[in-house]
DNA sequence: TTCTAAACGAGACGGTACGTCGTGTCTTTGC
DNA sequence: GCAAAGACACGACGTACCGTCTCGTTTAGAA
């Protein structure tokens, strides 16, 4: 939204960085207000004041655009703390992380990136890459950092271990479709530390 | 596939496990052949020779009808082996359900059902009662065993235990969309029963 | 226009008659309106209140369209007047003809379709069969009435002369766009009749 | 085709006759090879190697530039024979005349150029001006001398005429997309000179 | 000879129409 | 009466072209 862009009404061209500002805006808009299928290339087009031509060129598929949508509105938060106790911020980063999936309910957007991803190759590239994997390598970072300090076992499985913490969450929000609370982060994190088995040794 | 089915080619009446056979079977087909977002009522339609009247009586939405063609074909085993021993037995059951997973592809059936499902409230309705939460009460029935036998530790949360195993998959299956293999799932056991710190007091 | 046709606005199926009468009445009063470029599929289906799947399965292409809404909604004069005075005759007809043509100015909607009829075969086939061949053929028959009763001479080309007599009106109206005016039809008509060279024998 | 035109591929300025020489070229063979509908500002910059911001400088509409082509690359034969005979004369003329019709069979570019005039004023103006009208010019011409030397009429209206004569092959290849003949010539001129009633006095 | 302004190529942009496909509602027809 | 058949309104898809504009480059003409 630059300065001059309300007044720029002509046909021809406008900078490209404006345009795509303002369609970013408006499919993160729709996609809040009334959900991923309502984000079509014809209503964004309309809504943004582009036109259809502009967003085949910069992007492949509804589906994609949401999600860059959505990655561009709410940053979400990539930092891990680091307090030195891997408990307290394994606790704190899934509390945190619930908190995203749960917003908007459980149809949120994030449940429907997911689920049409499954559908749309274009828009799974962009999650996995933009969101999925670089999350997981951030966790899986700050549990070789604790597995070196001696809280970890040198024989546990990062990845498995990223998993069965984020993965669970995700069961719940996208398998079992049941209400996600925050309550169970705690232990579900001790879980993961402590084990079932009754003999840990 | 009644005997007569071919040749009865009227516009008449027909009897409905009849129809609902032959719909069934065309739905699973073509979900099988060129996935979930082929399977329209339009197309089961023709090429079950029954008319859309006919599917929106019996099905909520084209998503619904592809999770009852795949229900009924796929007939997925519900049984849980009880060997006395839990750690064999998650193992086994684990193993099987990553092959189901894994059967035709990143973008197969199940991952694109589920999917499906994040987007249409019916069709995930029909998966979560149908298939998400009879598996998890089996799953969570035969950890209940297990922790009466003592060989799971009596504070352990059993439904988190088992989005732990199960989600571990869906994690990579739906999220992360890396491949999955089966190999994870001998360490994705043990993990989840050892625990990941060192001190497991 | 039936009765009911205002009060039925579902989006189920609608006569087949009803709806053709609505799209034609658009297409004819937009062609009237705005021209012939005017006539898409796209904007008669809005007026109309018709889907484009309905006009894509009844008209071949905008053209054809617009094509019959004209003939629908000007049925043209075919009645060829017989007084016994084929010079007579010609020239009440070929008058009303002029009339026509002339009706909506030189970019009326004769030359616009028949110009579009250059470049869209299906618009040419509609035009000529429903249109510009019968035509002929009566002025042919009524000239072979006259030739019969011997007022033109028995090696008169009956086809040439009606491409002699119309085809001059349209070679002004088409090729040179001129204004043409009634007044042009008496002096044609004698021309043709008793030709242009000084010793006619 | 200046001898450095292949060798300076910039961006930069190039001569306009050089700029134009190569759309015209480009132009007039997409004309032949595809069609009137296929001579799009579009097609033909990319094919010529210039820009639309060039075309669009040049000529107001895609029709126009393509009526310029074609005026460009086939030179219309313009000289009328006067070979003292008038009757020899208008036959060799509309022979000739009859050949360019059917160029390219009943689509030709001439008949396609002529029906998009009807809908494009741009186009109409341009063929008029140079093509239509000059030849008009030219028949009349022809005619007068006829008359002054005795072989028409004194009262003969020479424009009825040309329009008698060229508007009825005209009539076949536009209104009426009848086969048009080069023998349908001689009785043209005929019945023209010698009229059709049977006292032509 | 150097500099500046015009014209060029490239192509992004807002629009409009195309032709197709799927949805969900409805009428008609045949058993 | 019910099911097959399928017409219908609607809306999205992906493509093509139009006419306008921005950009960087190159040449032509003025200094």
């Amino acid at each position: 939204m630059s300065t001059s862009a309300a007044v720029r009404r002509g046909r021809g061209r406008r900078p490209a960085a404006e345009v795509r500002a303002e369609v970013l805006a408006a499919a993160g808009r729709i996609l809040l207000e009334d959900g991923l299928t309502a984000v079509t290339f014809e209503r964004v087009a309309k809504e943004a004041g582009a036109s259809k031509t502009t967003l085949y060129k910069w992007w492949p598929s509804p589906g994609a655009l949401a999600a860059e949508a959505y990655f561009a509105q709410s940053q979400p938060l990539l930092v891990f703390p680091d307090s030195g106790d891997v408990r307290a911020d394994l606790i704190a980063q899934l509390t945190s992380f619930v908190r995203l999936l749960t917003a908007g309910g459980a149809a949120g957007p994030v449940s429907q990136l997911i689920g049409a991803a499954q559908l749309d190759p274009d828009l799974a590239r962009a999650w996995s890459e933009t969101y999925a994997l670089p999350r997981r390598e951030l966790g899986r970072e700050r549990l070789r950092v604790a597995q070196e300090q001696g809280q970890l076992r040198q024989d546990v499985d990062l990845d498995i271990m990223v998993d069965q913490l984020w993965g669970a969450c995700y069961h719940r929000l996208l398998v079992l479709r049941v209400p996600l609370e925050e309550s169970v982060v705690e232990p579900l994190v001790d879980q993961a530390l402590r084990g079932a088995a009754r003999h840990s040794a």
